[in-house]
DNA sequence: AATACAGTCCACAAACTTGGTAGGCTATCT
DNA sequence: AGATAGCCTACCAAGTTTGTGGACTGTATT
């Protein structure tokens, strides 16, 4: 599942993407109108400009825009900076990879299915972008 | 991503399966096996014998063995048992549905990107059943 | 230069989840 | 009766999640 944190990052990025190019958006205004904790938004707003998919403006007249196209910034992208791992098993994840002990991956059952759900999973996340979350 | 729990429990289920039908398994063999806390597995198997995926049997010659055929037992079954909701959001979960707050389901990008996250990952976990984890 | 504004940074903390342990109880077989 | 093996309840350490508080820094305006 999602953490809160993820769905809040959805949240404020669907918003960021509905005001693309009308510049910078107060993190208050995000907060008040997609009902998130401001403190909380904060830290959320700082990590996708850290990741270069925000970019901010401080002082009068500041606050938050996405940096690229919403048509360019992948909802898999989003996912993996925010909430982790897209993959059930740490031996199947292409971004987390980490070495199954105990088990070779070379005939794991449960591994090669994995692989299955990952693939089903990134079909789907890997063509969303946050253009896609705009209805 | 899978809880260990949920790795243990099909870790146990496939030595299970490998095993159907040739009488009683211990819990310490499947440990030593499999390399699982003993005492960690006792919980996992006395949890799937309640959920009636396994059965066991007392005292000497006693043990845990599959209650049905491997080959009827869906890996969705038990990831939901022992993982949780295999949706991405509760908004979108078949089996732990929750209401949205803050969000009407009915024009909500997010929500049905989920869905479709969602029934891409049941088409492979509904499909496949612990016979497929035996390679 | 002073002031207000708005994001940045650091530290902390309550609540919850995960992974695991301890120890006694109950049923069954010989 | 004794040994075997699962059943049950409770507990606990560590980590993660979901926040909050407060001071600091950069920017625009007057």
């Amino acid at each position: 599942m999602l953490s809160k944190k993820s769905q809040y990052a959805f949240k404020a990025l669907t918003y960021l993407s509905e005001k693309y190019n009308e510049g910078p958006v107060l993190i208050s205004e995000i907060a008040r109108k997609k009902k998130i904790p401001l403190k909380f938004l904060e830290n959320i707003l700082l990590e996708l400009k850290r990741a270069d998919i925000l970019d901010s403006k401080k002082g009068k007249g500041g606050g938050y825009f996405l940096k690229v196209n919403p048509a360019k910034v992948k909802v898999a992208t989003i996912v993996r900076l925010i909430n982790g791992p897209i993959a059930m098993l740490p031996c199947v994840s292409l971004y987390f990879y980490e070495r199954c002990k105990n088990c070779n991956e070379t005939s794991c059952g449960l591994h090669d299915m994995m692989i299955e759900v990952r693939d089903a999973t990134l079909n789907v996340l890997e063509n969303r972008t946050l253009k896609d979350l705009v209805v």
